[in-house]
DNA sequence: ATGAAAGCGCTAACAC
DNA sequence: GTGTTAGCGCTTTCAT
């Protein structure tokens, strides 16, 4: 079965075999017009019949197209592999371009914080047609890295420096459908605990949450940032104890810090949501065998990820688009978690 | 900012400039020796200046070497993605790669079952300079297209079908150690949900669990293989249970199956350690945050990892391996789910 | 130490 | 409809 040392085939040698030009064989390797039915037919015999494929190699540098399309996630596999948003979108990704014949070319952080390598890596040697990239992470420098290689790119989240070519929700409108949830439930002191405030993203909820707050008279929030680090969270909660300051519902605003969160809760001895409300801005997916079933909003990962992949599959195929960014609705997870007797899903409707 | 068609820097652009010949830039790319001092200097300062990097693509036609290694993960995404073992040697396997200038290119199952596109994707047009597979799908015809394109490679686990160059844990001895633990721990009545017979390590787990049976007197056992399908598990334990066949004590031999068994069992009122006994193979991020801790085997995926990437980057290296699989040992990660009190972790040791 | 030139395997423009 | 040819951007002999 082993076999060793054959020498790779190459359109060459179909041509030889077939008595026809390299040019004719690439023409129905490519499925061009231009090539007479019966000819086809016999080269394709003869592809077949010898197993061969062409280089994909030699294909891009002649052709100047790559076939891949990078995704730059600017966390190190460590983080983003813990909590359900970027598998998601890179399991949806993967199968959307493999439809139309693209490559994922993955690119992250090989350590927490150091965003700069993952864009060099995959822009660098242009390896790919376009890319798809976080843009929580993103600044002016990164930016211009994009702009300079010139390659197309579509961003998942706003970012402050770019205002086309963008996916995302609707943060601070969610933040303020889940808020004014709580405050309708009866919470009445709301402790939010989000991630770091440059993010876009967390600017946005954080603005929802206070939103949401001013319109429900008589509940009142506090905000705290963490760096997505464990013990932090700990401390927030403990610090607000040791004050008398208890809240009486905790919204977390990343799926990564629920479980530790929860578990602090457990050690307090601090029942959900007899002694305190819990929410979460995203899901994960043990919630389905939690009990009780956590209030959370749920973001559409699988829908975001697809109107990014359209729109740079577009703009790589050099298309003009009208709608520069997506902006798609989340929705309200409802749970017992809040004191609601009945699990069920509002639609949040997007802005008008 | 935006610069557009800044037509891209080639070799020849750098040698024209510094005035040598493409080959001298060529050397000074690749450290090649056989350029002066005072020559390389100036190239690398035109380099830099320029802030010019080679074309990836055509180095890899030119030099038949593509910086690539192929990881083959036997399954579609969205189950990999939701056990922690894929992701774990996806990162340990990318920064192990980074290190020494090598990139990874994943290549999953498009749907489940469907492995072949896997190794197809990634091995014609000769993408990558090796690969690494999970074993457990791996048979004669995907053997074939290895040894066929000749590509060098390196197991995850073994398969019956080849005896060299894999990686693997001593699956058997590890679960006759965790049956061993729960006959002593007065277990009497053991259900064992493991996966797919077909699979190696299924059998030789199974083996092992048999083999500590039958010498801890009095433990009985019964065996249920499901295709990781989560209904089946609920169907397994409520027959058990309407046949008045209840075990008192589980493991679970996939940790995506866990969760769901472990709600399945709230379902039916059953509480852990007292009403039943509770241990998987594999563990969870989240087991830390369990109570009662789990009881569970742990795999040393990352050092499994890192020897596979050794492995193979011996084997393109060209370099004779007298060392043509590595068999790592596991630990027993002692929680209370099988009554005992007290937390520790037990190496096991290797088979002698 | 450096340059010249011949490919790597393919695509694409232009002939016929 | 098909063949011819000139690259794509680089590496790598082989001269010098």
């Amino acid at each position: 079965m082993k076999q060793k040392n054959i020498r790779k085939l190459t359109i060459k040698d179909v041509a030889e075999i077939a008595k026809v030009s390299k040019g004719t064989v690439s023409r129905v390797l490519n499925k061009k017009p231009g090539v007479g039915d019966k000819t086809r037919k016999t080269i394709e015999t003869i592809i077949k019949k010898l197993n061969y494929s062409p280089n994909l190699i030699a294909q891009n540098l002649a052709s100047k197209k790559t076939g891949n399309i990078g995704v730059i996630i600017p966390h190190q596999a460590e983080y983003y592999l813990s909590n359900p948003y970027w598998p998601v979108l890179l399991s949806v990704i993967t199968k959307a371009a493999a439809t139309v014949g693209y490559t994922i070319l993955l690119s992250t952080a090989l350590k927490e914080g150091d965003i700069d390598s993952a864009y060099e890596f995959i822009i660098k040697g242009k390896r790919v047609d376009g890319i798809i990239a976080g843009s929580e992470l993103l600044g002016e420098k990164q930016l211009s890295i994009l702009y300079h290689y010139n390659v197309p790119f579509v961003l998942i989240g706003k970012s402050p420096f770019v205002n086309e070519y963008y996916v995302d929700i609707e943060n601070r409108r969610a933040m303020e459908v889940l808020t004014t949830h709580l405050a309708v439930q009866g919470f009445r002191r709301i402790l939010f605990i989000c991630g770091p405030e440059t993010f876009p993203s967390v600017k946005e909820r954080v603005s929802g949450f206070y939103d949401a707050l001013e319109k429900a008279s008589g509940s009142t929030g506090i905000v705290c940032h963490t760096s997505y680090d464990k013990p932090e969270v700990k401390e927030i909660i403990q610090n607000q104890k040791e004050n008398g300051f208890l809240p009486d519902a905790l919204v977390v605003g990343a799926s990564d810090l629920v479980l530790c969160t929860l578990m602090i809760l457990r050690e307090l001895n601090m029942n959900i949501p007899g002694d305190i409300g819990f929410a979460s801005f995203d899901t994960l997916h043990m919630y389905e065998y939690f009990k009780p079933r956590i209030t959370a909003i749920k973001q559409p990962i699988k829908e975001l990820t697809k109107s990014a992949f359209e729109m740079l599959f577009a703009l790589i195929a050099g298309k003009h688009l009208i709608k520069k960014s997506k902006i798609l609705p989340c929705t309200l997870e409802i749970g017992e978690s809040c004191r609601e007797k009945e699990i069920r899903t509002i639609e949040i409707e997007t802005k008008t």
